[in-house]
DNA sequence: TAAATAATCTGGTATATACCAATATTTGGC
DNA sequence: GCCAAATATTGGTATATACCAGATTATTTA
């Protein structure tokens, strides 16, 4: 027993007292969602520490993910996690509303592309294919959650080459191949995010998001489509089914 | 264009690229597995910048899963990811053994344990029904990856009550319920590393890490085992096999 | 009233400095 | 050669200060 009884048994960083005490106020919802906390200059101000020790624990509170924050405006509350079944193939934005969350789709880029050495490998066609190149973006209330880039291979799904296949972007995920997909290779990975990945989803480059990959097959099992998404590792949480011997 | 041609078109601030010069270190190999990075000091002096900005850029090489640091001691280069397949029940100690990496698992808590209201909703037992608890460290080479604490309710799994069970700790995941674990539920997410859980992984408190729970099932769909794992994030990446209208 | 301008606020970055406590290393004594 | 004490090194934290440039708001101007 090295502690006095009366003093607090913290041995916390100063950082980190900031940090619960703005976590309580989140927590208890006197701060609504996507509401601005104080700034770093009034929190070292309230709690006398530097500027920088209130950044330290601003920081850490959007490591938690219990708020974000945007360059030169503030930072704000983060709304609840939302959980994202890796397993079915159904639609993240039906699966979204089923938990009471409206998800808005934006397309953001629609062009043709070229096969990469990763692209090439990944959906066996050799480098310097053509490929559709679709990129989306998906928020909720005006917030941006993640975005997603498909690669389509059209020499792999004549299907998809007939005309409205490119309108109809904005329709739902589980809408979009049809009864094409069938199976789907998923690799989630937690990375900073890229600069050119932090424009999109209007967040501060390097910061930690998850970053998922899929490779979507067709019945036979043939590789058709290749998905990137990027996503605020804070907003959501996977979830997935181990089946023994499968 | 506001650049002329014979500037670096950088724009990057400059603890960015201290990062990308030590990341060209790492990645070309001349810095090996486990070697020791230079420390912040020498790092500062080297690129005539503050500690503190040497510090930033570090910790910058170590959200990208590049380094470890460990307190008072070093950074050090990572190992290279290991995947981990969710959807199978296989053992991850064996997986990892198809990539090549050999696995420790050593044994730091088997206690008895009352249910808390999460595992008891979890499980579907009583708050406060008995509970095995049992926590083991895996690590590869001495270097801590994860650990993993399961909760097992003997009174749904009289099979895992007789003897020898407690005492095998040591085998492998894939075997540890024998035929008794069917299916399992799985959550992933993204979250900083508690206290207590980071002293497991000797690792600094707070960073950010993955975080994993499993309900574990019989065939017949009763819950018997609460697994939580906790990730060093940047050592793995999850992969995972969705399949239409599951 | 509407548009242009100025002042203020914001987070991001950077420096120089300082102390702490655990860890490594060197040194001294036997 | 061995062990203990002194020293150096390390990452973690904290402060005070400063500048930048975009965002926001207030003010002035046409």
């Amino acid at each position: 027993m090295t502690d006095s009884p009366n003093e607090t048994v913290t041995n916390l960083p100063l950082f980190r007292q900031i940090v619960d005490h703005l976590k309580k106020q989140i927590v208890d919802g006197s701060l609504a969602e996507h509401e601005g906390l104080p700034s770093e200059r009034t929190i070292a101000e309230q709690h006398s520490v530097s500027r920088m020790t209130a950044h330290k624990a601003l920081e850490a509170i959007e490591a938690e993910g219990l708020a974000y924050s945007e360059d030169r405006r503030g930072r704000f509350v983060s709304p609840p996690r939302i959980n994202y079944n890796v397993n079915s193939m159904a639609s993240f934005v039906t699966d979204a509303k089923r938990q009471g969350v409206e998800i808005e789709v934006e397309l953001i880029a629609d062009k043709k592309a070229i096969a990469d050495a990763k692209l090439a490998t990944s959906l066996f066609i050799a480098e310097g294919s053509p490929l559709f190149e679709r990129t989306r973006l998906f928020s909720s209330s005006g917030h941006t959650i993640f975005f997603e880039t498909e690669f389509i291979a059209p020499e792999l799904c004549p299907e998809l080459r007939k005309p409205g296949i490119r309108s109809g972007s904005e329709k739902l995920l589980g809408e979009r191949y049809g009864t094409l997909g069938h199976t789907a290779d998923i690799v989630v990975r937690m990375a900073p995010i890229q600069p050119s990945d932090a424009a999109f989803l209007g967040v501060t480059a390097w910061q930690v998001g998850i970053e998922q990959e899929q490779i979507v097959r067709k019945k036979d099992g043939t590789a058709f489509c290749f998905v990137r998404q990027v996503w605020r590792g804070e907003l959501v949480q996977f979830s997935a089914q181990a089946i023994e011997n499968r």
